[in-house]
DNA sequence: CTCGGTGCAAAGAGTTTGCAATCAT
DNA sequence: ATGATTGCAAACTCTTTGCACCGAG
């Protein structure tokens, strides 16, 4: 039995890596140890690409393709959740507790949204049209800290922006 | 003055499609008249690839690229929206009046959903961290009348499916 | 020992851009 | 006439895939 390894659990309140990955089923491995601590730390949405380029100092050896492999799987294995961000298809979250999403127009950034911020609709078990309901969504729209300023002059019609106006923020 | 072209515009209920674009300060051409047409009859939130694909037969001539400039230009015009759907970074609606959508999980398809379907909530003017709040969505996660047959033995964590699963559906 | 995971390189899809010819106003 | 728009081709970015090697169970 593994009542050895299992001995030592209680002694951590937060469940560690390798115990979050076997608990979903999932190999552990260095590249995945990595990868679910950075996201137990990055709270942005942080992309594949961020995700590697964060890992890459500390694990050289790390490649694109294996983060994106290992996104995948965090996902089908629940450890994470797909967002759809701007500009880019893969957009991770790490917090699985109940939260909304407020994404800025202007820059494309995601920030967390605590759930009590608003009352949510309970949705009705089916739509028209033969739609069955799994889950429904709050999401804003908002102008970020940063960006709020210049975005006064906006008229009809916002645009999505991709990477240049992420890039804005950070001149 | 322009009088001779407004006195026709009452004999129309609607709006035609080159009276659209000029009052939305958009010049008429060819290209953009088949585009807003094709956005007016195709309520499937269709990407720029689909909206290519669509016309050619009737326009030999039009081109990819001419598409994706075009929705831009109508996006900013205000005459269509950007929708993110799975796997594509560009989608558009072509219906401004406000409705609901209620995304796929398995096969990527956009489906509107009428406004009264849930109240929405009323969002707070800012959110913590400085976000000013422009909007607020209500997106609902469903399986779609050919897919939630097939979505019967679905475990945790749902994974995005990009072309793939959408060809299942045609299948 | 065995199977799954990793890393590399190359392919693929979707989207954007530069530029010369064309068209709307 | 003038500036915007189009279409083509090439460039780019993000993402996926094939395959040989390596490592966890």
């Amino acid at each position: 039995m593994k009542s050895e390894l299992l001995r030592i659990e209680p002694l951590l309140n937060a469940p560690s890596g390798a115990e979050r990955l076997r608990a979903s089923g999932v190999k552990v491995t260095g590249p995945r140890l990595a990868i679910l601590g950075f996201l137990e730390r990055d709270r942005t949405h942080p992309s594949a690409e961020v995700v590697f380029a964060a890992l890459r100092p500390e694990h050289p050896s790390l490649s694109l393709s294996t983060v994106y492999k290992t996104l995948d799987v965090f996902i089908r294995a629940g450890l994470c959740r797909h967002v759809t961000g701007e500009g880019v298809l893969l957009r991770v979250d790490g917090t699985l507790v109940g939260h909304d999403h407020a994404f800025c127009r202007a820059c494309g950034a995601i920030f967390d949204v605590a759930a009590g911020a608003v009352e949510h609709p309970v949705p009705p078990a089916r739509l028209p049209g033969g739609l069955t309901v799994t889950g429904l969504r709050v999401e804003y729209d908002v102008a970020c800290a940063a960006c709020a300023p210049a975005a006064g002059r906006q008229g009809r019609g916002e645009r999505f922006e991709r990477q240049g106006a992420a890039a804005k923020a950070a001149s």
